[in-house]
DNA sequence: ATCTTATGGTCCATATAAGATTCAAAGGAA
DNA sequence: TTCCTTTGAATCTTATATGGACCATAAGAT
């Protein structure tokens, strides 16, 4: 038999899943559309629409995200403009930075 | 020959993904982290880390969520107690809705 | 220069997420 | 009450994302 491999996740990245897909679903009622409708808009199934409101961590990003813009959430917590911006930011100073990182010391530290 | 689905993503799903990669990679940059270290941590490969640097869509979110918040990237808000606050607060306020939806009207508006 | 390590990319096997279908139950309208 | 719609959940099949093994290149160290 195969090896199942069974991933896990940290209560951070259950939370987030958790209230993105709160969200949505807020949404989702406050603009009066149905699963089907919104699954339908997203290009998606209304069992998949099901699981990313339940905070599913076992969903594609792709599909999370294009429901959540569809629902009107922002990501981020940035408009249209402010997150092209950022981006535009961060891929400036990517291209400054080096590509690859020498470890001179072991100096890591997990802080949550 | 089997039908290929072929999912199609919106600007703005594409730039929330491009935006949270260039984070991630930033921020495993700043902490002296190889991909193969973060990977680790993340309990990914080090090929699916290299994808959702990039920004693919095409990733499971609890990997690119996990990677995330090891990362030190913090979902939504500025630290974990005012996302767990938010989620909260929006389980509580879900808790008062109905579970289901009438339509009364078409009332749809897409704004984004 | 050499040596070592990190990264970027491709290819393949397989674990698994998504779609489809089904059903039961609940909600709202008549 | 009787419809009709929506939702929740389970099952199955299929499409595909993931992990792993490659290799070439780049970058830092000596």
């Amino acid at each position: 038999m195969p090896k199942t491999i069974t991933r896990t996740y940290s209560r951070y990245s259950r939370d987030a899943a958790a209230l993105l897909g709160a969200l949505i679903r807020e949404a989702r009622n406050e603009r009066k559309l149905t699963a089907q409708e919104l699954a339908d808009r997203a290009g998606i199934s209304r069992g998949l629409l099901q699981r990313i409101e339940k905070g599913n961590l076992k969903c594609e990003i792709g599909a999370v995200f294009e429901t959540a813009a569809i629902a009107g959430i922002k990501l981020f917590e940035a408009d249209e403009g402010a997150l092209a911006k950022h981006l535009r930011q961060a891929r400036e100073k990517l291209a400054l930075l080096p590509k690859s990182v020498r470890k001179t010391s072991k100096a890591v530290n997990d802080d949550f």
